[in-house]
DNA sequence: CATGAATGAGTGTTCATTCAT
DNA sequence: CATGAATGAACACTCATTCAT
């Protein structure tokens, strides 16, 4: 039921190798790095196995990519970086209310990312990033601003148009990150071990994750702004 | 200004060898396997570094912990384990409302883990239990469970005595652990390294969640039930 | 005087290593294996030993062998179990009395293996055995039941044709055994220390031996069939 | 119904500890090294277990015995060397034909030492006296010598006696020996994990061998002297 | 272009032996 | 005397990266 099929791992490509034109190189290796940069982290990650589940030679993959750091910058850039143009768009022409904006924007990053292989990404950030700061910095530029602009974006609409109470835009933004990065840490993490035990339903989770956000926990709320 | 500074692992702790006390040895090796963990993660750390950090050889090392897990476990267990004991009892005493108490809740979770270098552990286990499930099963055991009690307790104290919503528990709890696992991941990783460019201030966010959590974003909320 | 040269260690291969004809890496490592195997044992050589004295570095012979385990078995794969198809068909042509035979059988095992370095894996093999059963168990199929199987076939020969008494194929087959698993045993141990003081020399034992197996120790044996 | 119980070590003394007399220690650590060693052999037994086995700290198995290498020798002493007093007085007085006499010789070195676990230490020796040759020139002064000497006392007195044919004290001696090496190694090493397929029972073996000894495999023996 | 072949620098873990108390 | 405590030197196995062909 899970995303992440460590098995998925033992049936390689084979995109009929003979047969490919020759330019699909760099993309199946930009492929399997995604499946084995998801299924192990970065550093557990082993360039062989990426080459294997290409379907080249680790040497090859050195021919197209400078180094283990460089595949995986290109990695993000095609899986994610990619997104936020259209984003951009679709929250450009958004009509409804803002509750409704918010809620399209965490239902449609559960259906782009969040339920994908693809949140294997933020998660690997976030659990590496630290050992490798250049990866850091790179995601941060390349995906968490842009990111973190279009949610400020709902909010500052929300309190422009009256919807939402005054609050500080920065950490307004972290609190709707919040459970984004929450999901995906859990989903790879312990939830991928213990979800036998107490399964926890994503789509549950943030449909009643967007209720608190809105109307938070209490029946009577003390209406005040924050900054 | 950041609690994680990688350099400190460069000054060992020289115990003035030759006069410590007896059973100093393995407490000394907890205190730098905490060190070196935090710094590195559990795969990245070096078993030599943990011994060299706490003034032993590797060899003695592991004649107090039969294997790095063992040692890492044990960790665990003396920094946080051990903190559920006293919560119980205060969540037990507690009075005054149930907001109060949510909001005490995240404080002294603040004060005693998350500005401190203990923060370390969840973030750890939260980026590498995948590769190690043992340690996953461990934690998830040791500290998610009765850590996920305690914050159950706080929201069913709230709907019993009216001052919150009728909410599912297990997503209600999630909902109040989002923001300390996204706290103590954003910390130690991107927020390690852009602290410069963006800083977060993490008692800030707390605070802002704490507020987003009771009351929500909107200003006129519909009050529904949430299962 | 020895076969079991320790010191020839010390001078390793240096096959001129850049102008080698491919393929050899290999065969280079197996014979290096050889050589340190029966120098050292099975747990006490050193991959590193074998590697450098194959002229390699110890991740290349990892490139070629999986584990040491698996080198030996390659070893024992390339220098005994070749022998057993000559053998059969040997045997399977051979005319002249049974008593011949079993001459011949001890004299070719003699020339083949036992004046050999090959002499090494079986002493190496009764050596360890217990401490690595997988090995046992291997050495067994590989080459004892195949080497039992062509004795019994010299001693039911016998039988058929009237030359020697009836007697159990089994235990007859380990009294052929016997010397030559004493003779290898011997050689790469006592004797390899104790040769200046009390020297044996193999052929002569084995003539004797042989001389005893057909016909005794008795002047006027008593002619029973055993079973 | 092996000799060879691993997990006899799995029950340690226990010589309730408190009651002991002093000088019972390196009797203790004896007998515990005489389980291990057998067990495992010399270079694998590890020094730790034998003190575990024996009740008492590594650091005083060190008191009385400087070295693993003369723990082992003192423990030849205690179990072997002492039994050819014995058997030399025995040897003086024995009455019979000399097919008698070794048929006793082999039949009491069975139930002595063939068939118990002592038997590990020729085992031992003729497996590691390659790595170890102090251990090789030790043993055989201490045990093979006296060893040799006895047998070849058996023969002499059958060819005094006209019972044996002429041969070669030496190589006749080796003839002998030869099966009770390979019972023990057999036993010791392939034989332990075989068993189940083609279980071989020594008491079975050693009956056939002595009657090929004397009698030798052949209907129509030829009579001749071997020299 | 694609790769077979090769490796240096690690890693966690083991164990006989020493020595101050 | 007895031991708790400590360790140096090994050792099997790994992996990102290089380079000649």
């Amino acid at each position: 039921m899970s995303i992440i099929t460590q098995n998925s791992l033992l049936t390689p490509h084979d995109p009929t190798k003979r047969v490919r034109r020759k330019e699909s190189r760099p993309h199946d290796i930009l492929a399997a790095a995604l499946d084995i940069f998801i299924a192990k982290g970065f550093a557990a990650a082993r360039v062989e196995d990426i080459a294997k589940h290409a379907g080249v030679s680790k040497a090859t993959l050195f021919v197209y990519f400078s180094a283990k750091e460089e595949l995986f910058k290109e990695v993000v850039r095609n899986n994610i970086s990619t997104r936020f143009i259209e984003w951009g768009e679709e929250f450009e022409h958004f009509e409804g209310t803002s509750c409704d904006m918010l809620h399209y924007c965490l239902n449609s990053w559960w259906q782009r990312i969040g339920s994908t292989k693809v949140s294997g990404i933020p998660k690997l950030i976030m659990s590496e990033a630290h050992n490798f700061p250049d990866l850091a910095v790179f995601y941060h530029q390349e995906v968490i601003q842009p990111g973190n602009a279009l949610i400020g974006r709902i909010l500052q609409r929300g309190m422009d148009r009256g919807e939402f109470r005054q609050l500080d835009l920065q950490y307004g933004t972290y609190t709707v990150l919040a459970p984004m990065i929450f999901l995906v840490m859990w989903q790879h993490s312990l939830g991928h071990c213990t979800n036998q035990l107490t399964p926890m339903m994503p789509q549950r989770f943030l449909d009643m994750q967007l209720d608190i956000l809105l109307y938070g926990f209490c029946t009577s709320p003390t209406l005040t702004s924050i900054s």
